[in-house]
DNA sequence: GGATTTTAGGTTTTT
DNA sequence: CCTAAAATCC
């Protein structure tokens, strides 16, 4: 027997030697649940099941990654787990098994963006408003239902009279039949489908179960009703499962994840062994006091109370400060301060609740040079060029792809416009192909007749591309998209900033093509296609470049940081003002929660920062403190604010800060009056808008293009501009931005 | 059909 | 504030 137990606190050794039956893992944060996984692995290979046998389920690819690494490292044919996302692991089964619910093998997989021009097609079709449909909604609520494993049939049946779900109803039944045509899976569809063939075919999921006789899940606490059903279906036979997760750090509930799923563990599964990892070793006390003090405020909780022995460590920094800039200034200070005193970029982290945070903090680290990598945002695969190249490559695998057609038919442009493009599709809906092979019938429409030649250009490219594509290269390959289709040529001749970037971008994709390349066991367009739409931008964090890092707390679960910004810290930002909307507490709480997985990302130092005044979609907004800062137990904590005399921060009385927040609490008005008149200066200068000069004033007679003459009713600033309203005789009031649009005093 | 201008609409988090 | 789509012009 090897020495895979050394090292290990009594709670982990239990949970790596007990191997048989159902077992739930409760694990802290920091509780060194990864080593824990990857020695029970270990010890499993070691005990004679076979590594083939073993399933492990991790919640992103990056996880996955390293847990491969780590077990092939501990035990010889460690290879020879399967390791994977939820995701991956479903199109890897489906691959094998999808024809027999109709599928062919070289299925697409439609993001959020393709299923969401697939719904709007849909829409266009159907004859529905947009205005009270918005495809982004649509496809929330299919997704929803996807989740909860309701099929278009069976939802069908439920919806009665009511209009709204009705209409759903009749979209999400299209939606599925479109992407049936399309030979298109969506995310969600990757596990509804396979969960769906393992109920109706028992024999197939027999073969599963005699497959994957040990079976583990990371992150259970983000599992939906779907994966549920999945990892119960593959289980039932052997009931060897072992589940890891921590209620207290569920924060993917508005994607479907079901904290029910960990809670109920124990009777979902009979006879489940229970073992809670409450040992932290990332954090100080203080860090971790501040944690549990927060989230104890949630009900329903698996008890569960983690300490460490790493001492008290350095009290966490509260800094209110006048505006959104002066937070970043004193993030940067701080940084720039630690960094003279011998400390590294890479300690720092920046954790912000959403993604439009990051951009003035991105302004002041480049102001600074303080080098930083931004994770998140506008993912890389979903720009517009790169989007554009894979959906080049996309239909070269899988030609009955009509969404990813119409998306690169005209790009770049060749003359086969909108209206074309209405043509075909109804020329292939009559004759019910697929829009690629209308476009081999192009003679048999009359009305394109003029059309012939361009469309015959655009196939002698994909034909052509398609013959390429079957011996070279993915970089070969998007080199030859890129050339012969003339996107590059026209990206060139344009020489803006905007083109470059996007070469620069193209660029990117080419090396990414190449590192895929080195390290895929089997670097497929297929295999690639599915990597891009299945990689989250955090897969790639690595914490060898001495950069700091920003990303939403979400990106950050499961990751660690020496120190840690967290910013915003505001009502309305966080918690979210949506979920304070939300009658039900839940909603609450899993901002909570989500608190707690920020302030645990840090090891040692912890600095909280909110802004009395921040620029939030284009104008300003006074803001408390976030209703957390309450959790928080004082004597934890270093309270700073700037003195708006001397531009000096200076250490301030925690209680100045704790009865502002209560106070306003009851009011609101009272607060905002206190903020607007303290710290004038610095509040004034950024209030007033400064780009824009505008000669009106109410009352002025103006010419506007569409509307004609009419009158200033209102101006209001709005940010760096002003939103005039004007009053039409014959349309009634409209609004407009001064420095936009084009009125003319007369 | 395509480019440019103007307006509307969204705004939480993401596999 | 941003982006995306609609409206308008060429």
């Amino acid at each position: 027997m090897s020495n895979l137990l050394n090292n290990l606190n009594p709670a982990q050794k239990e949970a790596v030697k007990t191997t048989e039956g159902p077992l739930l893992l409760l694990a802290g944060a920091g509780s060194g649940k990864t080593g824990v996984l990857t020695k029970r692995i270990a010890y499993l290979i070691e005990n004679g099941v076979r590594p083939f046998n073993i399933m492990a389920i991790t919640f992103t690819n990056k996880a996955a990654g390293e847990m491969k690494q780590r077990v092939a490292a501990a035990t010889p044919y460690g290879n020879d787990v399967w390791i994977s996302t939820f995701h991956s692991s479903c199109v890897r089964i489906l691959r094998r098994e999808i024809n027999i619910l109709g599928y062919e093998t070289h299925f697409s997989i439609y993001d959020a963006d393709d299923s969401q021009r697939l719904i709007k097609d849909i829409l266009k079709k159907l004859n529905i408003n947009e205005k009270n449909f918005s495809p982004k909604s649509i496809a929330n609520e299919i997704s929803s239902l996807k989740n909860n494993l309701i099929s278009a049939a069976s939802y069908k049946k439920t919806v009665e009279n009511d209009y709204r779900m009705k209409t759903i109803s009749n979209v999400y039944t299209k939606y599925q039949s479109y992407l049936k045509q399309n030979n298109a899976l969506d995310f969600d569809d990757l596990i509804f489908k396979t969960v769906q063939i393992f109920m109706q075919y028992p024999d197939i999921l027999e073969k599963y179960q005699e497959r994957f006789k040990y079976i583990l899940i990371d992150e259970y606490q983000d599992t939906n009703a779907c994966q549920y059903s999945l990892i119960r279906l593959l289980s039932a036979k052997y009931k060897n499962i072992c589940v890891v997760g921590d209620d207290d750090q569920s924060i993917y509930g508005f994607r479907g994840a079901d904290i029910r799923n960990i809670l109920n563990f124990e009777k979902d599964f009979t006879g489940a062994a229970i073992i809670k990892l409450e040992q932290n070793y990332r954090s100080t006390e203080t860090i971790l006091k501040a944690a549990n003090n927060v989230i104890k405020n949630n009900i329903g909780r698996k008890s569960k109370t983690l300490w460490t022995d790493k001492g008290k460590g350095e009290k966490i920094k509260f800094y209110r400060a006048n505006n959104d800039l002066d937070e970043t200034l004193f993030i940067a200070d701080e940084i720039k301060k630690a960094v003279e005193n011998g400390g590294k970029y890479s300690d720092f982290a920046i954790l912000y609740r959403n993604n439009s945070l990051s951009r003035t903090i991105e302004d002041r680290l480049v102001k600074n040079a303080i080098p930083y990598r931004l994770f998140g945002g506008v993912p890389f695969y979903s720009r517009k060029e790169i989007k554009d190249v894979l959906g080049y490559m996309k239909l070269l695998y899988n030609p009955y792809d009509n969404t990813n057609i119409q998306r690169i038919i005209n790009v770049p442009k060749r003359g086969i416009g909108a209206s074309t493009l209405d043509k075909l599709t109804a020329f292939a809906d009559e004759n019910n192909i697929s829009l690629y092979e209308s476009l081999f019938r192009i003679e048999e429409i009359t009305e394109l007749k003029t059309r012939t030649k361009k469309i015959n250009e655009f196939i002698n490219i994909i034909e052509e591309l398609k013959e390429f594509s079957k011996t070279s290269s993915i970089y070969d390959l998007i080199n030859e998209i890129l050339s012969k289709t003339g996107y590059i040529n026209e990206l060139q001749a344009e020489g803006t900033e905007e083109a470059n970037g996007r070469i620069e971008n193209l660029n990117e994709l080419l090396s990414k093509a190449i590192e895929f390349e080195n390290i895929s066991e089997e670097p497929s367009l297929s295999s690639f296609l599915e990597e891009v739409a299945l990689v989250a931008d955090i897969d790639n964090y690595s914490e060898d470049s001495d950069t700091v890092v920003l990303m939403t707390i979400h990106s950050s679960k499961g990751l660690e940081f020496p120190t840690v910004f967290l910013i915003g810290f505001e009502e309305g930002i966080f918690p979210s003002y949506r979920s304070t909307l939300d009658p039900s507490p839940s909603a609450v709480e899993e901002e909570r929660r989500l608190c707690y997985v920020a302030i645990t990302r840090a090891k040692e130092k912890l600095y909280i920062t909110c802004a009395k005044s921040r620029l939030q979609n284009g104008q300003y907004n006074s803001n408390l403190p976030s209703r957390f800062f309450d959790e928080l137990p004082m004597e934890l904590l270093e309270t700073y604010s700037l003195d708006t005399q001397t531009n000096k921060k200076h250490l301030s009385d925690f209680q100045e800060v704790k009865i502002i927040s209560g106070a306003a609490k009851t009011s609101s008005f009272k607060h905002h009056a206190e903020y607007s008149t303290k710290g004038a200066e610095n509040y004034n200068n950024t209030l007033a808008p400064k780009n824009v000069k505008i000669d009106f004033e109410i009352g002025d007679k103006i010419k506007q293009l569409k509307y004609g003459v009419g009158t200033v009713i209102d101006i209001m600033p709005a940010g760096a501009d002003f939103e005039i309203t004007v009053e039409f005789p014959s349309t009634g009031k409209k609004k407009f931005m001064a420095a936009l649009s084009k009125l003319q005093k007369i």
